[in-house]
DNA sequence: AGCATAAGCGGACTTTACCCCGCTTTATAT
DNA sequence: ATATAAAGCGGGGTAAAGTCCGCTTATGCT
């Protein structure tokens, strides 16, 4: 009578609908441009109801936020079983550099996205569960049980060092409606001071720079 | 004809308005919060119209901007003219630490009104002067010509920096509505490893630690 | 197949940030 | 002192986020 553990696998019609506000969403996205994606003119232009695009949805972020999850999905694959140095296999401290540098360009790619997730209530996509800072951590505790790092408390130290690789893009980099065209000539500094900061807090045994 | 060079001062009764918008907003927020603070209660309550307050600070995030401005500018005092090791005088590599240690402090002593000051349109009240980014770059430089700092780019580590050490508290931190009592205990973490951080990036001269 | 129930749906309603523009007040030049 | 132009002011108007609640539909059980 209770079916307790699972909580009813979702309808189907929900299912169709979400796909469909998310697929209408990045088409408004190409056509327009983030800021005018509106709750209203998304579900009008789905064909559904405003109340469907908040019950799927939440909030406006909310929609950017799952939007991002699906491109993220492909990104983590290749972080947790591509080949090294960003797959596991090599040396944590060159991870933890790829890491940052695979980082740097994927949030570049998406600022727009990402920059529309943010939401002024509610911390962060990021709080807990926020896949940046965990890999972060088990790369740093690796690193620490390899003899690389004498640190104590690597969970401060993984969440400022999470805050050094995203926050100049989620806080600072000019959101200029300009995406103009090759986000790599930007990425490029803070990449190399990204390893910069990896390299001296990890007494990297190989420096080969 | 022309007064070219100072664009006409402020007018008086638009200063008073300003003093008195920016007081009444330390009270409700005193009361109730930011998030209660609204354009039009705020007007309400001052006595005045809401295009004044519009044209006063431009936007809800504005109110808290200039609200911020008015504390930050005892706390730069104390950094510019203070005793060392914060103010000038000690070494640089040791200001450093303690600008971070004291940034945290002030930030999570602020953290409400900060928050309320992000705007999803336009970057961070700290784009180009974030005066954060601008010290400790300053500092960066000092460092880096006595020689406890052999680094390139120290524009780029500058912004990475910044936001490893605002970004924790800009992003991460729950913004739980509880405010509780001693924000100390959370920032003592936060500041010993950006401690460590720092003292990693430039060879401290005496790692007293 | 039929039924009970939880989930989904829609759109009117509320709240709030932000815009606009005609009127008033202040500052300056003569 | 008066004229004039710029700045300030007010509050009604718009758009968009988010809430509510009665109706509809899928689902799982018998």
């Amino acid at each position: 009578m209770v079916p307790f553990g699972r909580p009813r696998a979702e309808r189907v019609d929900a299912a169709r609908n979400r796909l469909q506000l998310l697929q209408v969403a990045r088409e408004m996205i190409a056509e327009h441009g983030v800021e005018k994606v509106t709750m209203d003119g998304l579900a009008e232009r789905a064909g559904l109801g405003k109340g469907t695009v908040f019950r799927r949805f939440g909030t406006r972020a909310g929609i950017f936020h799952a939007l991002l999850d699906e491109d993220d999905r492909a990104f983590q694959q290749t972080v947790m079983g591509g080949p090294p140095p960003l797959g596991p296999g090599a040396d944590p401290v060159q991870r933890l550099i790829a890491y940052g540098r695979a980082r740097i360009a994927f949030l570049l790619d998406h600022h727009a996205i990402v920059r529309a997730g943010l939401d002024r209530n509610q911390p962060v996509p990021a709080g807990e569960h926020n896949l940046s800072r965990l890999h972060i951590r088990m790369l740093l505790g690796q690193a620490h049980h390899q003899g690389h790092l004498d640190i104590a408390d690597l969970d401060s130290l993984a969440v400022q060092l999470t805050a050094a690789l995203e926050g100049p893009i989620l806080l600072y980099l000019s959101m200029a409606p300009s995406v103009p065209a090759d986000p790599t000539p930007a990425s490029i500094p803070l990449a190399d001071s990204w390893q910069t900061i990896v390299e001296r807090l990890c007494r990297t045994p190989s420096p080969e720079r």
